[in-house]
DNA sequence: CTCTAATGTGTCGTGTTCCGATACTTTTCT
DNA sequence: AGAAAAGTATCGGAACACGACACATTAGAG
């Protein structure tokens, strides 16, 4: 393959998660989240961690530091999407856990993502796959 | 598939992108640009508009505003990255290039990405073709 | 047991990036 | 020729992530 080619494909698998992100933070606004708060709902939903993720579990999987996550924990808070609850086995520890809304709300935006990400895989795929 | 393991699927999926977007920046600043600043030069390169691609077509590929795009220019023209230069044919029309140090660092940054990007591709392909 | 180090979380100020609104230049169309 | 459209640029503002720092709790050395 030409070099090229190689920028060329590169350059396309960028634009295409690119866009999967756009289309992904649109959705999450018009649930009235930012995209930083809807992947905190879904790092919460997705952690099999009884009583639920601690903030610097939740950090790890957004991929910030733990204060960020923190701050991030305080805005998604106040919205009533997740509340706080300070661990009664380790006292450093904050557990985060959603509420019925926030559930809700995660339900409806997975719904929509499902779906999406069936053709993003269909775009991926071809991308992924070859080198 | 119970619904708590769609959830902790979609997690993983967004993790693992993460992941490998925040190497990619720690890549770039090892070089010297900003994530943004490899993403236009990348943009650039990986055009196939003769005489370069416009802004208006880098911010299509950045999936950003055409003034992002213009502000992102500004910035990685004055690192000495990439150059402007109105075009002939139409001068509403503004044509980036690479400059001959843009091109080597797109080049060096290029070659550890293609080796990160099939490490990517094992994690992906399992998370993308499966349900 | 006590005191220090390590761990987990939170606060503050800062920098980057992106956006909306707006303006300017050039081209197109009638 | 003149109005509308297209392409680019400027400015002010908001979100988010970070480093540096501070605080509380637990673990471990002695």
């Amino acid at each position: 393959m030409s070099t090229d080619e190689q920028y060329q494909r590169l350059l396309v698998f960028r634009t295409t998660l690119r866009r999967f992100d756009q289309w992904s933070r649109r959705a999450a606004e018009e649930h009235g989240l930012t995209h930083a708060q809807h992947q905190m709902l879904l790092a919460i939903r997705g952690s099999v961690t009884p009583g639920g993720p601690t903030i610097g579990e939740v950090a790890d999987a957004l991929v910030v530091r733990h204060h960020t996550a923190s701050e991030l924990a305080d805005r998604t808070q106040q919205l009533g999407w997740v509340e706080r609850a300070r661990s009664t086995e380790d006292g450093r520890r904050v557990q985060l856990r959603l509420t019925p809304s926030g559930t809700r709300v995660l339900e409806e935006l997975t719904a929509v993502h499902v779906e999406e990400l069936q053709r993003l895989s269909g775009l991926l795929d071809p991308l992924v796959s070859q080198p």
